[in-house]
DNA sequence: GCAACAGAAATCGGATACGATTTAAAGAAT
DNA sequence: ATTCTTTAAATCGTATCCGATTTCTGTTGC
């Protein structure tokens, strides 16, 4: 399909300069939420007619995602929605085993009772989200837990860490689709702020690692190939007709 | 800060399309070894002249040492050396004593014979540098070690976490470095070599946390402001007449 | 009929060009 | 003389353009 400057004409109507973090966002949520397959070829210019803007913006978004892991980028052929292997997700899981093992050692020695509370009101959250049926959000939830666990440390550098991995994490999860299997997650995350209201480091530790390996002993890591779709319906509600 | 007006005259003739990881490298190997001082001015025009490229593939580097937190960019004005706070400096320290925790505890594990012996490498080569009065070597393989220790764990991705800590740790060194203080870190890495060959990963977690407080101790955080020097003297090595 | 090759179309990576914004400097007024 | 205003210079962010490489397609040969 051939553009001209006369689309601009009715794209000023609506005037959308998203910004780089929007369009990031947007691409991201696609791919999580399953609206683009892995595989999908990401292309520079078809980007850029999605969003009303140059391909100049287009590439150093990918090139942050490609650092994200999210997408990967063959020189010189395109960009395209990454395909975590299973030694890819193996490999997520079992850093953050490492890492959030420190990280709630921590949190343990240092929480108060107010991050007891914010920590059980996540969980209510998810609890919540749970019941009535969204799944969505309480898989948002799941990684918030995580992230609020390293807040806890007063950590910036922690938190910003850890909010990584589970971005991470939510793709591989998101794209090895567990069914049905999400209630683990709740007694576990409800066990770990018995831990640490203990004041048992190692059994935080402990259950840290477990609960972990149960996030990943619930995925289906056969091999799964969801179909392609087109970039154009991806983004559809992006569209002004 | 003036730059230097003759260094553009004989650039067009060399023959060097540097790839990007070689300019991240150049650059972030100028801004740890002092080359380049906390707030100097990084032009996108100037960057360009003297590695004899565009300014289009001197952004997205930048933007990656953005994220790296070695430079910060301020929009419409351009990118800077980072000037970390001493605030920010405890911070990274504080992370890694977090994250290294897990990260000891999870190699102390799985360490082999191997593994010690190439942790013990590493440390002789440390002497040695410090013997020869080596001091950028010697502070890079301190990085190095820590390194090492998270590939003993197996796992690429907290590989990539720990560089990066360390990466932007090596600056905070370099900034508030004292002038001679440095051997706390050989007997440090002997000590953690000493208790993962013990196999007592608590005492291992133990002396990671000490050694990397000795580090932060060690530092001078009163108010430093290295003299700042032009680009083309920082990259003077790379000049070719 | 199928494989191999050649040319065309498409797309990526990079350089140049241009408007927008900030910084620096020069000039006028009190 | 100092300060405020205005104007010029520099630099950033983005769009457009161009060569290089890949992929697709149509043809040729066996």
């Amino acid at each position: 399909m051939k553009i001209g400057y006369d689309m601009n004409a009715e794209l000023d109507r609506e005037k959308k300069p998203l910004s780089d973090g929007q369009i990031l966002r947007e691409i991201t949520d696609a791919i999580i939420e399953g609206r683009l397959s892995p595989g999908d070829k990401l292309g520079q210019d078809e980007l850029g007619k999605v969003f009303g803007v140059s391909k100049t913006r287009i590439r150093p978004i990918l090139h942050r995602l490609n650092e994200q892991k999210i997408v990967v980028i063959e020189p010189m052929r395109g960009a395209f929605v990454a395909r975590p292997s299973v030694e890819e997700a193996r490999a997520v899981n079992a850093a953050r085993q490492i890492i959030e093992e420190g990280v709630i050692r921590a949190a343990t020695r240092v929480a108060r009772v107010k991050d007891l509370k914010a920590l059980r009101e996540i969980v209510a959250e998810e609890h919540n989200a749970r019941l009535t049926r969204n799944g969505g959000q309480a898989h948002r939830l799941t990684g918030e837990f995580h992230c609020e666990l390293a807040r806890i440390t007063g950590n910036e550098v922690v938190a910003d860490v850890v909010r990584d991995l589970v971005s991470r994490d939510n793709l591989v999860v998101a794209l090895y689709q567990r069914p049905n299997a999400a209630a683990c997650s709740l007694d576990g995350h409800a066990a770990l702020i018995d831990r640490i209201a203990e004041g048992n480091e190692d059994a935080a530790a402990h259950a840290m690692r477990h609960h972990l390996q149960d996030v990943m002993d619930s995925l289906n890591l056969g091999p799964k190939t969801g179909p392609s779709k087109s970039l154009a319906t991806a983004f559809a509600h992006l569209r002004q007709d």
